[in-house]
RNA sequence: GGGCUGAUAGCUCAGCCAGGCAGAGCAUCUGGCUCUUAACCAGACAGUCGGGGGUUCAAAUCCCCCUCAGCCCGCCA
């Protein structure tokens, strides 16, 4: 449980214990077993009652590229914004951007709108951040001159990212939220509680004096449009405070105030975050956030404890998510350690990376790109669990019958068609399409009659397996060789390929009875089996390996094949 | 220093809330397929459930201590 208060008299908070959400039932037994963590979260939301529609949240500030690290504020949200869905209920999903956020630091690097991701000095106006620092994101130049701001641009990309997984949220701009007015109601009891909020604060917060005179409000300063402006009197009933722009402290920095004494509205200014957070709780009436376990001991236990005494509203239902990691080393938006969503979707299904979601969120994940084939494969089984046409436990069954619908856009009737994601890897040793349904064909992976549409939905696996067999240069990295690789075989061993040659003419063999004719070929000539498929390699591929040569040469056009043995070309 | 979370087979992970035979996939090994070839099939091997203690008829699961990793206890999100 989270102390809420040391000296709280006046309500025994029930604190629930966001360390511990997000699958756990708690302090009563009666809720049913759940086999998958968001219906379990539903769960706990449906138990407090909550007015339609329901609200779910996430939001991030966005300063560096945005990774699949913050698509959880996207992706845990969806799956139990699905599962309440499913259960009847009406439900919106929203997503903060926190772009009134001051700009701390200068990131090193950024993403431009198609997710190219740059240095900084490579952008069109690399001044634009560092002459800005301290001013809200939104009031900061682009430094790739393509939207209003930096946090326009920044907000650009969240929104994109959502739109790219195929989840639909209400993108809210924090700014436009003060601009409009929408903050101004819950800052104004803020201003007028200051005190109480200030109490509050300085439990969690050792800089916060609590006979001091700290303000929960930022000014903007109206002379150098820093966040720098200090409280110095509040004008409830005018509406405005009067400030003093002085330094502060940002990260090991410090920005420097202009000394300027002036007024401000309370829509020009900022509320310190661990107000903000639950001021968003309370102007959007959210039920559920997901939030990193960074979040999980610092705001939660503040946001809480100010929603529920200072501004007397229930916080939302919280879940805390572990972070991932990237090929083994934590993700970083400023260093540029990162995978954006459209690298993750160059190489998976939509489906696939939805999918990766649905496991628990307590547990921290490697997103090892070399180990995807092994992903695409569990998600293989999954639907396949789904559709009933694998074998597997009662605990797998639930799950798939429950997660995998907010996987897909449409759940069809039958299984579709899908081609293992390895091999998928290994048709895309060809450009050619019509080849590599043929190839996929003889090798049993597409059936026959498949519809000409579930033919096409199974190939666009290749090109997303191809691009992760290239980036990461593996054994499937296979290319077809365009032209005749230089060989330079013995007496025997052409004669052998000659052999084999009118052998493939006469009898159009399928891939078994090829493979085999290949070994009897090589002894027939006192060839070492293991030299002659290495020339087959060669030949075909241009490696000294490849997969199983038969039904590898069976599946490719036979004239093709004819001139490649006889070297003709 | 105080606190939170995590650690299960070589690898990636289920199982833990509500105690009941230690699980899956991949990898490895063996065998099969007229056949050493990364796209086939079958089988086998594989764990001190991070370590130690406790509760219990029974502990991966509940409790306590410890180790390691990430995070919080400044700012910020």
């Amino acid at each position: 449980m989270v102390r809420v208060s040391a000296d709280d008299e006046t309500e025994s908070a029930v604190a629930v214990d966001p360390l511990t959400a997000g699958g756990e039932n708690r302090d009563d037994g009666d809720r049913p077993r759940r086999a998958f963590w968001a219906d379990a979260v539903a769960d706990e939301i449906e138990a407090r009652d909550p007015e339609e529609p329901i609200v779910v949240k996430g939001g991030v500030s966005p300063s560096g590229v945005p990774h699949i690290g913050h698509l959880n504020e996207v992706m845990r949200g969806y799956l139990v914004a699905e599962a309440l869905r499913e259960r009847g209920r009406e439900v919106r999903q929203v997503f903060t951007a926190d772009d009134r956020d001051p700009l701390r630091a200068v990131p090193r690097t950024l993403a431009t709108l198609d997710w190219e991701v740059v240095s900084l000095g490579d952008t069109e106006n690399p001044g634009a951040l560092g002459r800005n620092l301290g001013r809200p994101l939104t009031d900061v130049p682009d430094p790739f001159g393509c939207c209003d701001s930096f946090g326009a641009h920044q907000t650009h990309l969240l929104q994109r990212m959502a739109d790219a997984v195929g989840v639909p949220v209400e993108v809210v701009s924090n700014t436009d939220l003060y601009e409009d007015g929408g903050f101004e109601e819950v800052t104004r009891d803020l201003l007028a509680d200051r005190e109480r909020a200030r109490e509050v604060l300085a439990e969690y917060q050792a800089s916060v004096d609590p006979d001091g005179d700290y303000v929960p409000f930022t000014p903007i300063c109206d002379s150098c449009g820093k966040l720098t402006g200090r409280v110095v009197a509040v004008d409830l009933d005018g509406g405005t405070v009067d400030y003093v722009c002085e330094d502060s402290e940002a990260g090991n920095r410090t920005i420097e105030g202009c000394g300027r004494e002036g007024t401000a509205t309370l829509r020009e200014g900022k509320l310190p975050w661990r107000f903000e957070w639950p001021a968003q709780w309370r102007v959007l009436g959210v039920d559920f956030e997901p939030f990193g376990k960074d979040h999980a001991e610092g705001s939660w236990p503040s946001g809480e404890h100010v929603s529920r005494e200072v501004l007397g509203f229930e916080p939302p239902v919280p879940m805390v998510y572990e972070w991932f990691t990237y090929n083994g080393e934590a993700l970083s938006s400023s260093s540029g350690h990162v995978v954006t969503v459209d690298d993750v979707l160059s190489m998976l299904e939509r489906e696939v990376f939805r999918y990766f979601f649905t496991k628990p969120p307590k547990r921290a994940r490697d997103f090892d790109v070399g180990g995807l084939d092994q992903l695409v494969d569990e998600f293989d089984r999954f639907e396949a669990t789904y559709f009933g046409t694998v074998d597997a436990d009662e605990d797998e069954r639930s799950l798939a019958d429950r997660a995998y619908p907010m996987c897909v856009d449409d759940v069809s009737g039958s299984s579709p068609v899908r081609i293992p994601y390895t091999f998928a890897a290994v048709l895309g040793m060809t450009d050619d399409s019509d080849l590599r349904a043929t190839m996929a064909r003889r090798s049993g992976h597409l059936p026959e009659d498949a519809a000409p549409e579930s033919v096409s939905l199974a190939l666009a696996r290749v090109e997303k397996a191809r691009e992760w067999a290239v980036r990461t240069d593996n054994e499937y990295n296979y290319r077809l060789a365009e032209s005749l690789p230089a060989v330079d075989p013995t007496p025997e061993a052409a004669a052998a390929l000659e052999d084999l040659a009118d052998f493939v003419e006469r009898e159009a063999p399928d891939g078994e009875t090829l493979q085999g004719e290949i070994y009897e070929t090589a002894r027939g000539h006192g060839v070492g089996v293991g030299d002659f498929f290495e020339l087959g390699y060669r030949l075909f591929l241009d490696e000294p390996e490849g997969p199983r040569l038969g039904p590898f040469l069976a599946a490719l056009d036979r004239r093709f094949v004819l001139r490649r043995l006889r070297r003709e070309g």
